[in-house]
DNA sequence: TCCGATATGTTGACATCGTACACATCCGGC
DNA sequence: GCCGGATGTGTACGATGTCAACATATCGGA
């Protein structure tokens, strides 16, 4: 029964394959529908091969979750380059928006990313969705838009609103909000957020 | 083995000693550390006797879930009892910083009770710790803080600042600030949202 | 008071899961 | 050409959620 869909003894690129088939659980399920079985029968494999690649079923699900941020990350920056003639308070705007739909669009996806624990790299070769917004805010300050001594930790409230938002959207009391309200809803934090920044211009 | 550790048959109020094995479960390991068979061995009981109070492992957490949120409400409307006197907008502040301190104290019980779905009453009879932020708003109104036009809907960019940035401290960047750093993180966060709630439209 | 319906617990079983260990097979450098 | 390390297989173990058949307690009406 567990026969091998391949012909060599080896895979190849096991580990990819691996990412891939948990790419295709999550997205549905989200990280509780990550089985480490599963991932290695849509890789045509025994269960154990997964340990030559990653220590425990939670080393795979974090693989996972960092190619989850990237495409995020590569989606947001994507959207935002056809956006180049936008001011930084308005590209600050749809970062905020755009963070959010992601989420409603691939919740599995979404959710993935951020429950692993200690997943996020932080500001050392940010591949996160964390660079789109440190953009868009250092544009506000050199347009003259943010006082330089409210630029630093502008981050944390700004992501903060957002992820939060989305994450209440998701499963929380904004997942019975309708279609429409919870776009004015998204606008509205997004909004609330740049304006609590202290930028000078209003 | 299965002894049961009780004299009579039936075990009384098998339906809560549940939801509070539960309780001690998810305090220290968060949703995922819920176990069926561990509660109902704690409980003295047989696996399949949890069936008949829940249908399955995910209603037994949905209960824990709303267990913990009004415990969460209980203790930030104590909090606030005592500070009476202050404004709205002071309140508003304190309300936050008790949300983010109660996710930050008790790691566990917050990822329960926020990440089973489905599960915030929302407005009806709302036993959530909405209600205090609710009451904050309300007050900033009355004293003339925040405009009426303001006022609704004013609750989610309030709410969303704070649940986002529990997260991110919890599995998330800012779980690798120091306390004082997060802390000041976290003032930032909730100050940035009460002045951005400010003026009406965008 | 007895008696049967109903609620509640128990037993035993099944499929699935993550993981470990011993073994098989392939690939690259001497 | 051979040998060691990397990679994949087979089998097994314990734990989990769930189910069906059975046992026992409780309660309301004859």
């Amino acid at each position: 029964m567990p026969q091998p869909a391949r012909d060599t003894y080896h895979h190849g690129d096991l580990r990819t394959a691996l990412v891939d088939a948990g790419l295709e659980l999550t997205r549905a399920g989200g990280p509780a529908a990550l089985s480490l079985r599963e991932a290695t029968r849509r890789a045509g494999v025994s269960p154990s091969a997964a340990y030559r690649h990653f220590a425990d079923r939670d080393e795979l699900l974090q693989a996972i979750a960092r190619r989850i941020q990237d495409d995020m990350a590569e989606r947001m920056q994507a959207s935002r380059a056809g956006t180049a003639a936008l001011s930084g308070r308005e590209r600050l705007r749809a970062v905020g928006l755009g963070y959010i739909g992601f989420a409603l669009r691939e919740t599995g996806w979404f959710e993935t990313a951020f429950f692993t624990s200690n997943v996020l790299p932080g500001e050392a070769g940010m591949p996160t969705p964390l660079a789109a917004l440190v953009d868009a805010l250092d544009a506000m300050v050199r347009e003259g838009d943010l006082p330089p001594d409210a630029r630093v930790g502008a981050e944390w409230p700004c992501w903060a609103a957002v992820h939060g938002f989305a994450l209440l959207a998701l499963h929380g009391p904004a997942a019975r909000l309708s279609a429409a309200e919870r776009q004015a809803a998204a606008e509205r934090v997004v909004d609330t957020a740049i304006r609590g920044l202290g930028a000078s211009g209003r």
